[in-house]
DNA sequence: CGGGATCCTTTTTGATACTG
DNA sequence: CAGTATCAAAAAGGATCCCG
């Protein structure tokens, strides 16, 4: 071995296209735990609003479309007096369910960072003329 | 059991917490890129950028950071001619991996989304007059 | 009840330019 | 090489009003 002039040869794969359309998926804030909430059986609208407090419905409404269009969860709309919508959670959903365990399990491992982004860091001196 | 209220009897945990923190880490775009690069070994800066061609200096400094904080990767300064700074995951970083398999192998299968999203973004119509 | 449509605020990212 | 400082753009999220 003469020179190496770097020592990992090459990245092993450029995993761009699935890391990217997975986290698309699951990089907002409220995906990860409407999923969490939905793999306990099918779930109205207004239960994950209860489940999830401080979401607001525009967003579950959102993130809820982006999990139907994706084949992850299925919207059934059920006739009744007030009219109720139950979504759950598709057999290519539940293959997500060991990707949230997985980040719950390593969640509780980190260390949580006690101030987001604290930067005091050479605050420049405004000039006093 | 009479009269069930609800289907699903409760939310089996409320995982905020392990969830939030770790989603806080993986939820950014590049974040999860940079864990797949790093897990052949450790990696320079500037080698870094050339693995991820699209991201900018600063993001990449921060997502760094973020991880160093969380003790997901560890930084180390080497005093060569010009100076060079290795990053590596730490074995807590070790246990993101199945979590990063599991993001792209599931990601594999899920449908695409034709478009993403398609935000022409409101080009505000400049005042013809 | 279950949303769609707007408008607004906060957070993230990107593009440069500059430094040790 | 390895960043930091700043500003501008984009995206995500929230608030509110309205509709079937």
């Amino acid at each position: 071995m003469a020179l190496r002039v770097r020592k990992n040869p090459a990245p092993p794969e450029p995993p761009d296209c699935p890391l990217g359309t997975c986290m698309k998926l699951l990089g907002g804030v409220w995906t990860p735990n409407l999923i969490w909430y939905l793999r306990a059986g099918p779930r109205r609208f207004s239960e994950l609003r209860v489940d999830l407090p401080k979401i607001s419905a525009k967003v579950l409404t959102s993130r809820l479309r982006d999990l139907e269009e994706r084949g992850v969860v299925s919207r059934t709309v059920r006739p009744t007096s007030p009219p109720s919508v139950e979504y759950a959670l598709t057999p290519l959903g539940g293959e997500l369910l060991p990707v949230i365990d997985a980040i719950v399990s390593v969640g509780g491992r980190l260390k949580a960072l006690a101030q987001p982004r604290r930067r005091p860091s050479k605050r420049r001196v405004p000039p006093a003329n």
